[in-house]
RNA sequence: CGCGGGGUAGAGCAGUUGGCAGCUCGCCAGGCCCAUAACCUGGAGGUCGUCGGUUCAAGUCCGACCCCCGCAA
């Protein structure tokens, strides 16, 4: 006897989820929804979504709603009579008449420590503000986003030089790992939903490339955490000679022998540094000019002698 | 065929109106020094993305193709 589910998720987040759910005899993954293809990169490919992939390789039915709200998609997910739903960063506010189709319930994995950090860009906003923990909340759902009645929690302490990638990566690893475990208790009703705390709900939106405009007058702490978090995406960046510049990597240095404005880039002592609002400065390690591969600070000066 | 930048030594770049291929690092050898990632001297290393065309002569001009990257999605 094992549990049926069907699993809504779209990114890379979700894969390992998806993956410990079949590696595991208590769960029969029945179907797979996930966002339609879509056009990708510079030549416009029609590309599947990660876990569409995933899904294909296991050979599992695949279902690709416009909209998950359509009667179509309801109709069609009733029909599985699924004991759970579970998503992981799906990317479709799915409407309440989805959510009460399953026996024991919808199931969501969420890489923050709700109700911190509700929405899109949980994994960058804990690092930019500057957070101690991240971690993943395996949650029942409600129609709201991110805001259902607690299940089961695990923090991952953040570390200095934790990027967006590698931040989000571990709590992708994370939440697999609990999942199963999680689910077969809740099953079982040895776990209890909590009501998450409303007044300490804090919200994250969706970022898009511009969000990666760094703003000099900022602190070099605050701007080094940007980085980091935005790292490798939506990617902090900054404009030099009408060039567009990624930032990649940086060290925090402190009050310059001989500072320059906010904002501007220059070499000193073989390094590549820019000062901050706080009038600190930042040592650039990690960059990529617009048209080129990424390079180290040493690499760059190597052939910008202007600098 | 969405827009744009680019492929030149191991790395990053320059190369003027076609005329012997350079710069900063790195690498190798030697020197200096208590010592060094510092300094001095010498050295190796490039079919200039590929194929074709124009020319006495092509990294440079013309055509086709391959690859990398930024934007956009």
């Amino acid at each position: 006897m094992s549990y049926s589910i069907v699993f809504f998720g779209t990114s890379d987040f979700a894969v390992p989820s998806l993956k410990a759910l079949l590696a595991d005899q208590r769960f029969d993954v029945k179907a797979v929804v996930t966002q339609p293809d879509q056009p990708v990169g510079r030549h416009q490919v029609m590309t599947a979504p990660p876990i569409k992939v995933t899904a294909q390789e296991n050979k599992l039915a695949v279902f690709q709603f416009e909209k998950i709200k359509d009667t179509e998609a309801l109709k069609t997910l009733a029909d599985f009579k699924a004991d759970f739903f579970v998503v992981a960063s799906y990317g479709q506010i799915i409407p309440q008449s989805v959510l009460d189709l399953p026996n024991i319930g919808p199931i969501n994995v969420h890489g923050s420590l709700l109700p911190k950090w509700r929405g899109a860009s949980c994994v960058q906003s804990a690092i930019a503000a500057g957070d101690k923990e991240a971690g993943i909340t395996i949650m029942l759902m409600d129609a709201l986003m991110d805001h259902g009645p607690i299940i089961s929690q695990t923090a991952t302490e953040i570390l200095a030089d934790d990027t967006g990638e590698s931040l989000h990566d571990r709590l992708a690893e994370l939440g697999a790992r609990n999942l199963p475990d999680v689910l077969n208790q809740f099953a079982q009703g040895k776990l209890k939903p909590v009501e998450q705390d409303h007044t300490k709900a804090t919200a994250c939106k969706l970022l898009k490339r511009d969000d990666g405009k760094i703003d000099w007058s900022k602190s070099a702490e605050e701007i080094e955490r940007l980085i980091r978090a935005y790292n490798p995406w939506p990617s902090a960046w900054m404009i030099s000679n009408k060039k567009r510049i990624k930032i990649l990597k940086t060290r925090i240095l402190g009050v310059l022998k001989s500072p320059r404005r906010h904002g501007e880039i220059f070499a000193q002592d073989e390094k590549l540094v820019v000062n901050c609002g706080d009038n600190k400065a930042l040592e650039i390690l990690e960059l990529q000019p617009e048209g080129k591969k990424a390079m180290t600070a040493k690499q760059f000066l190597a052939g910008n002698h202007s600098f």
